[in-house]
DNA sequence: AACTTACTTTAAAAAGC
DNA sequence: GCTTTAAAAAGTAAGTT
């Protein structure tokens, strides 16, 4: 009786402390990343419910923590990258992601992909855009998604095409590069999806 | 008719030709073969004429694994065991041979949006993440078997250990997609 | 910009860490 | 869980020329 009110103390801090640090977890993350507070708030619920479903056993709290945080910012439509929550994270980007699907199946997430348009206002901001080639690039990446231009292909790419469209179509000229770097994929990939995209959207780019 | 081009592209089986190998052995008697007992438990075995790959273990057991068809899964066996004679070694007279999986491709002829099917398919039971993977993953239960599914209407059908279980699963996800209206 | 090579995902067996 | 094998799908990436 005295030993079992001991060990129910020694679980009760061991869970206590795990839960504090994977929360302190989350919140170095969040800051690292720049996100608001009603993400990390989403992400401690997720990471929460994780915990009360046992869904812990056999992962590391860094590992569940990361996947939490991933699937908060999908969840409140500001998504950041598998990879950019692996630099933040002590955890490989691929442990993250199996850990994701892992906890979106169990805890019945239901998310759907990421839409392209989320990235939007994140990487016009990053290359100093203004309202006006967001909407335009929204606008293209709605047409876009209408004619079937999006299915398997990677979010960040077609939304940073679709960037680099509005920028010349508004006089607001960015060089693939400098897209390429904020949406964090490769010029060659900008080059086939605004290739793409001009093509079917009848655009025309004069450079 | 309906020609869903099924293409079988790699049968996996598993048998056991003896009831020990001396890996070392075999490593310095057939050529191009590779054994690193550190690295892996297995000797890696690569033959042409049917192309297959083979994995022998020191238990007698053997993986055979990249044949087009279960014939040839037949063959190449034979032709090993054949060859360990011709070695010296003596080998179970008729192993019995297990496939236990077959990859296989098809072809919907039409173009599909993954987003739409994702839904209609219940995100339950699927796995779509564009960023990772071009992919939608649909996990079947009646024959027990994974399709990938990709926007151009190609198909990889894994996990059936019949050339019928890749055709009934192609069948499945055919008649879901008609069903929807996604087709 | 083209080519080549290579990695992402799926399944399954083997023996051992 | 990992290690090793093979193979397809389509997207993305990296290194050469």
């Amino acid at each position: 009786r005295l030993r079992k009110w001991q060990r129910r103390i020694r679980v009760s801090n061991a869970t206590e402390r795990n839960l504090a640090f994977a929360l302190s977890e989350l919140d170095r993350m969040a800051s690292a990343l720049g996100l608001p507070r009603t993400v990390r708030e989403t992400a401690a619920v997720v990471y929460r419910k994780a915990v009360d479903k046992n869904l812990i056993r056999g992962r590391s709290i860094e590992g569940v923590a990361a996947a939490a945080l991933y699937a908060a910012c999908r969840q409140c439509s500001v998504p950041r990258t598998l990879d950019e929550i692996g630099e933040v994270s002590r955890v490989s980007r691929k442990e993250i992601g199996r850990t994701y699907r892992f906890i979106s199946r169990e805890l019945s997430l239901k998310l759907m992909p990421t839409s392209p348009i989320d990235y939007v206002p994140r990487f016009c901001s990053g290359l100093n855009l203004k309202g006006e080639v967001q909407s335009k690039g929204v606008e293209i990446l709605r047409q876009a998604s209408e004619k079937e231009l999006t299915s398997g292909r990677g979010p960040t790419g077609v939304a940073a095409a679709a960037i680099y469209i509005a920028s010349i179509l508004c006089g607001e000229r960015r060089t693939q590069r400098e897209v390429a770097d904020v949406a964090g994929v490769t010029e060659v990939t900008i080059r086939n999806r605004y290739k793409e995209l001009a093509e079917e959207l009848d655009i025309e780019i004069i450079l | 008719m309906t020609d869903y081009n099924i293409k079988i592209e790699n049968v996996v089986a598993s048998t056991k030709l003896a009831d020990e190998f001396d890996l070392t052995k075999i490593e310095a008697e057939f050529e191009g073969a590779e054994y690193n007992k550190q690295k892996f438990p297995g000797l890696v075995y690569r033959v042409s004429e049917p192309k297959a790959a083979f994995l022998v273990f020191t238990s007698g057991k053997v993986v055979c694994t990249g044949a087009k068809n279960v014939a040839d899964v037949h063959t190449v066996i034979s032709n090993m065991a054949k060859k360990l004679n011709e070695i010296g070694i003596k080998t179970i007279k008729e192993p019995e041979i297990t496939v236990q999986n077959i990859v296989a491709s098809a072809d919907l002829h039409a173009v599909l949006n993954l987003n739409a099917i994702a839904i209609g398919l219940g995100l339950e039971n699927i796995e779509y993440e564009p960023e990772q993977f071009p992919g939608l993953v649909y996990r079947i239960d009646k024959p027990k078997v994974v399709v990938l599914i990709f926007s151009s209407g190609k198909l990889v059908v894994t996990g059936g250990k019949t050339p019928e279980n890749c055709a009934e699963g192609v069948e499945v996800v055919k008649q879901q997609l008609d069903s929807m209206g996604l087709l």
